[in-house]
DNA sequence: TCAAAAGTGTTCGATATACACCCATGC
DNA sequence: GCATGGGTGTATATCGAACACTTTTGA
């Protein structure tokens, strides 16, 4: 029956990392405030004179009250059955409107420091920081959403190495850029070859500080050095 | 104004590459016979029980004949003034309905071998390999679509090596996937390393024949392994 | 003095790069 | 025999992978 052509809303679904120093984990926002487990990615329908992007940029905003997240589009979701859960039906009939009967999204990744405080003004009042091995069952195709999103945030550190920064807070050692980085590769990371690596990172440098009060000893703390890498890019 | 939620239609867009021994060209559809630079990607509004992923196939087949071309998604196009020029407009109103006032677009990538008898049953009557240097002014943000695919043919490729045979005939020479190797990265490549990287390939296997009647030493053929290929991707 | 994590070098193999000459064929 | 493109090998640099012990600190 392909006679009529689509006419749609389309929405944003952003897929926010944290780092917690053990794992990674996702940003969800709390549909129901009475069940634990109603999770879903944050997300909106885009507005009628708003990009994509900008879309991204706003729920992202909503979420946390940061300005510029790190933003990086993925891939556009579009199965028609992708919202045809007589449940998630419901859901959008009661959040927007009656009777969408099929909506299309454009998946997003975002990093952001896990400890940082998010200062939400969106309509989901409770944010949760979920382990990415603990992810519930979610409505529409965001279990999909999340299982790709590994995958890009791979591709996006390969493109772009001085991202994952954005995971770790402002001052970090070298053990927690190593837990990172065997969080988002999944495997073990000899830590001899890893502190080479980043000595050869230009945009690592070492602070003068180190850890203090810690029953072993103490870690030296690094920086993300925002010049240098900008430098490095236009050298390139 | 950030009041109504767009309600819009969708499209796909496909940049079909294909490789004419020397460099990378286009496939686009006229959309005006009488006027030899209307050109623009082929493309479609998606149907309504259709995925974009289907949509794009839809598309490809229509233009070529082919059932199941290589092809990937890369990114939704959605900025709100993409489809404002009044050419534009016009055009939209004639050729699907009238105010249409925005237009998202996904573009996906194809590879086509330029030599291929094509089948068109679209309603784009005409189409044109058009070198990607030359490619003309066109409708929309095709332009820069087109600019951004180059790209993300790089990295499909870094993805899947095995994916450039489908830009060159069943037999080819070394010499034939070398210059189509410096066409994709414009770059010259050495040419005795590159024999080694072919080398190094499972999937590029030496048939007996060679060239006949070229007036210098006649080129070995080659061919592309797929089953050697799928033993390799399950290996790893 | 013990537990716990930090920090540190060398070797090897694989891979990428640079580089120049002879070979086969048709005209 | 000459013009044209095909085909080949070696040396070096770079990168990633494997691998184990000493140092510092607080309890």
């Amino acid at each position: 029956m392909k006679t009529k052509f689509i006419h749609t809303y389309v929405s944003v679904d952003c897929v926010v990392f944290g780092f917690d120093d053990e794992q990674l984990n996702i940003l969800l926002v709390r549909r129901d405030e009475q069940n634990a487990n109603d999770l879903k990615l944050p997300g909106s329908l885009i507005y009628d004179e708003e990009d994509v992007d900008d879309a991204a940029n706003r729920v992202l905003f909503q979420l946390t009250g940061i300005k510029k997240m790190s933003l990086r589009q993925f891939r556009c979701f579009a199965s028609p059955d992708r919202a045809s859960k007589t449940e998630d039906k419901k859901w959008l009939d009661k959040e927007y409107q009656p009777n969408i009967n099929r909506l299309i999204t454009v998946a997003y990744l975002s990093l952001c420091k896990i400890d940082r405080k998010l200062n939400n003004i969106s309509k989901y009042k409770e944010t949760e920081w979920c382990p990415m091995n603990e992810v519930p069952r979610m409505p529409f195709d965001h279990n999909r959403i999340v299982k790709d999103s590994l995958i890009e945030v791979r591709r996006w550190i390969e493109y772009d190495p001085s991202i994952v920064f954005e995971l770790l807070p402002n001052k970090f050692t070298i053990s927690q850029l190593h837990r990172l980085y065997e969080a988002i590769y999944n495997k073990t990371i000899d830590i001899r070859n890893f502190h080479k690596k980043v000595a050869a990172m230009p945009y690592v440098v070492a602070l003068d500080e180190k850890q203090a009060n810690v029953s072993h000893r103490a870690a030296r703390y690094y920086k993300f050095d925002r010049k240098a890498n900008n430098k490095l890019k236009t050298n390139i």
